[in-house]
DNA sequence: GGACCTTTTTGCAGTCACTGCAAGTTTGCA
DNA sequence: TGCAAACTTGCAGTGACTGCAAAAAGGTCC
């Protein structure tokens, strides 16, 4: 007995994750990151510890949340991107829709983030690491597309672009929020696709 | 009674580091990083576990071997360049000098981080995360010279386009060793110069 | 060489992230 | 209802990392 879409399992599962982000998010914005433990985030969100690192394999991850769909989500839009588009605004656009649906869906999450990686800009570098895989996965997406072989320099530096594009706006974004950190993802892969030689005048 | 340069005392702290340092990379290319505790790493440099914490502030960060005063020192370079120099070409020359007198001091350090490099690519990332620091006051540098404000995107763009360069080279240098680290970390930085815009072709 | 101060090393006790394993519980399905 | 697969949980254990206070050097002055 299985909508297609979603099982009672599928469900309390996606509620259980989501519990974790949010209890981890909102302790750590409130008394600072390791000033919650694990085992006062899972009491937070009812489960037990072990539950914990059945979701997430670090307190780091369940602070940003990774979608561990967003990886192969990414890279199925880049491979299914229209012929003529080229490679690095296939993956420019890939990446950014991801971030602003997200963004739609937990905005008031990333405010509490922004006020933890305030704090400590290091997390966010971190959060990266874990995406190591899915990194893989996208470089290989981008140089398919590019028509380079897989170990190429290039479709590295891409994805590598993206995350520092990622990175960058939302430091500057916790600096000063004038600008919508969309609009900043955008604005810094722009730079990174024209080229870093000259800088801007203001 | 102190040469202006060194006193004992200095020359055992550097010694006792570089000592920590090999033995870290050692033992984690021969039988992989989390193989070995830092108890056993301690023990190989013949100092206790607590001495490896005063040197170190993580495992992570001996297995790369981070030099605390590798940032302050590309700052002074990046300011001290001649005026007609443009900022990202004063970045770049910057980075590339520091990488290639790491190179020459310690190729065979490289060589076996290599090895630990291709098994856990993530390190690599991580390794970056405690470097956040440096990354600040290398964008406060650029951000001067290039006349813009601290709190712009464009100088951050630029410094974690440096790490992003280094990381990849690294990466693919690990998956094919055929061109020298110093040679791909350039054209990395030439390609972030020119922008990503446009795939190579080859 | 010895007294005296500063820097470094060390041991120790403690916290906490994270893991494997072996039940126990819940859900999906016939 | 009954069985199998998927989840949750507790538990015991490992190992990174920290603060503290005492021991060991190193540096300096006489």
């Amino acid at each position: 007995m299985n909508q297609p879409g979603e099982s009672l399992r599928d469900r309390k599962k996606r509620r259980t994750r989501a519990a974790l982000e949010r209890a981890t998010v909102r302790l750590a914005a409130e008394r600072g990151y390791d000033h919650v433990t694990v085992e006062e985030i899972a009491a937070e969100a009812d489960v037990s510890v072990r539950t914990f690192f059945n979701y997430f394999a670090s307190k780091d991850e369940a602070l940003i949340g990774a979608d561990p769909e967003a990886g192969p989500r990414m890279a199925e839009r880049i491979t299914s991107a229209a012929d003529e588009v080229p490679p690095f605004e296939a993956y420019r656009s890939s990446v950014l829709a991801e971030i602003t649906e997200e963004l739609n869906n937990a905005r008031d999450l990333w405010l509490l983030r922004k006020e933890v990686l305030m704090q400590r800009p290091d997390l966010l570098v971190r959060a990266f690491a874990s995406s190591a895989e899915s990194e893989q996965l996208l470089a290989n997406a981008v140089a398919a597309r590019a028509g380079l072989a897989e170990s190429d320099l290039y479709p590295r530096l891409v994805v590598a672009a993206g995350s520092a594009a990622f990175r960058c706006a939302v430091t500057r974004w916790a600096d000063d929020d004038s600008l919508s950190l969309g609009v900043l993802v955008a604005e810094a892969f722009d730079a990174f696709g024209t080229g870093l030689a000259h800088a801007p005048r203001r």
